[in-house]
DNA sequence: GTCTATAAGATGATAGAC
DNA sequence: GTCTATCATCTTATAGAC
C-alpha cells in the first residue's frame, strides 16, 4: 500500500485552523460557521458535523491552542538556557502574531468578549493566562539565580507585568494600525527585566 | 414657568450611555439595537431616529468618549500638578473602569473588533490611543523636569508601555476573573516609574 | 419622536437524502 | 461525511400611522 493518500489535514482541523484565523482577526461574535464554510470548501451544515455547536467549537479550539501554546513554552525553555533568550523568545511569539500574521492573542480577544463567550470556553482562556503566568515567573525566577535578571525584581509581579503589556501592546498596535508600537513596549520590558541592579 | 421638568437626559443620550456599557461589556458585535431598547424603555425601531445606522452610532459613542476622556484629562493635569498623582490618578480611571463598573475601556474593546467595525469608528479608536500616549507623554517629560521621574526614563517609551500595560491587565483581569492582576501591575509600573535613578 | 409592521438578509441549528 | 432544504430566530433598517 504504497501512496493511499491520506489528506495531510483532516476536515476538523481545517475547520479548526480557519476558525482560529476568524476568531483572532473578528472576534468570537465577528464570525459565523459560513464564514468558515467559504474559507474551506464545505457547506455551512457540514461543520456541525464536526462541531454540533459554536460553542463546542470554541471549547476545542481553545482548548487546543492553549495545549499547543505550552508546547512551544515547553519547547523554547529547553531550547534556550537562557533568561533573556527565553523572554526574547517569547515576546517573538507574540510579535509574530501581530505583525507577521496580523492577528491577536486568541485568548486576549476571547478574554474581552468572555461575557458573550460560552462557559467552557471562558474556563480555557482562564487556564491559558494562568499558565503564561507560571511559565513566565518560572523564567524570571531562574534568571534571578542565575544572576542574569537583576535581583531587585520580583518573579511574579513581572511575570504578571510582562504578560499585560505584551498583550495590551498588541491591542494597541491594532487600534493605532502601527505595529512599531509593540517594538517599543517589548524592548523596554526586556531592558527593565535586565537592567544590572 | 417653575417646574416644566425637562428630562435630565434626552433620549439619545441613554441610548449612547446603554450603548457604551454594552460595548464595554459585550463588544461591537455582541449587542444589538434591541439590547438597547429592552434596557431604556423604547423599542428598537425608534432608535433608528436618533442613530439612523449602527456605524452612526459607534461614531458618535466613540467620538463623545474620546472627547470625554481628554476633558477628563484635562482636569487631572490641572488638578493635579506632580507626575505621581496624575499618573496615580490615571491608573486609578482604569481602575474604576474595570473593578467598579466591570466594563473594558471602550477602545479598548474597539481596537480587538477593529477589523469588523465601519471605517468612522477605526478613526476615533486611533485618536484615542493618539491622545492617551501625547497626554501621558507630556505628563512624563514634565515630571523629569521637575526632578521627580527618573531622569534615565524616555517619556514616549514609557508612556507607550504605560498605556499598553493598563490595557492589557484590564483584559488579562478580565480573563482570568480576578481584579486583584490589575493594581499588580499598575503599582509595578508606577514604581518602576519613580524609582531613583 | 415613538409606535407597528415589515422587509431582506444573516445566524445557529436540524432533518433526511446520498 | 457532505450535501440540499429548511427552520426559527435575530439583525439592521425602512415605511407610514399617530
Amino acid at each position: 500500500m504504497a501512496s493511499t493518500s491520506e489528506p495531510v489535514i483532516s476536515k476538523a482541523d481545517e475547520i479548526l485552523m480557519v476558525s482560529q484565523k476568524l476568531i483572532q482577526t473578528r472576534g468570537y461574535n465577528g464570525f459565523s460557521y459560513r464564514d468558515i464554510a467559504a474559507l474551506i470548501n464545505i457547506k455551512s451544515a457540514s461543520i456541525h458535523y464536526h462541531f454540533p455547536t459554536k460553542g463546542d467549537l470554541g471549547r476545542a479550539l481553545t482548548a487546543q491552542y492553549c495545549d499547543r501554546f505550552d508546547q512551544i513554552l515547553q519547547s523554547l525553555a529547553s531550547r534556550e538556557t537562557g533568561a533573556r533568550a527565553r523572554l526574547e523568545g517569547y515576546a517573538a511569539l507574540f510579535r509574530d502574531t501581530l505583525v507577521e500574521r496580523k492577528r491577536l492573542c486568541l485568548c486576549g480577544m476571547l478574554a474581552g468578549e468572555v461575557e458573550t463567550v460560552p462557559d467552557e470556553v471562558k474556563v480555557e482562556v482562564a487556564r491559558f493566562f494562568k499558565e503564561q503566568q507560571v511559565w513566565l515567573t518560572q523564567v524570571l525566577q531562574a534568571g534571578i539565580e542565575a544572576g542574569e535578571v537583576s535581583a531587585s525584581i520580583n518573579p511574579e509581579i513581572w511575570a504578571t507585568t510582562f504578560l499585560a503589556a505584551l498583550e495590551g501592546a498588541m491591542l494597541v498596535s491594532r487600534g493605532l494600525g502601527n505595529h512599531d508600537h509593540f517594538d517599543v513596549v517589548a524592548n523596554n520590558l526586556l531592558e527593565m527585566v535586565f537592567a544590572e541592579a
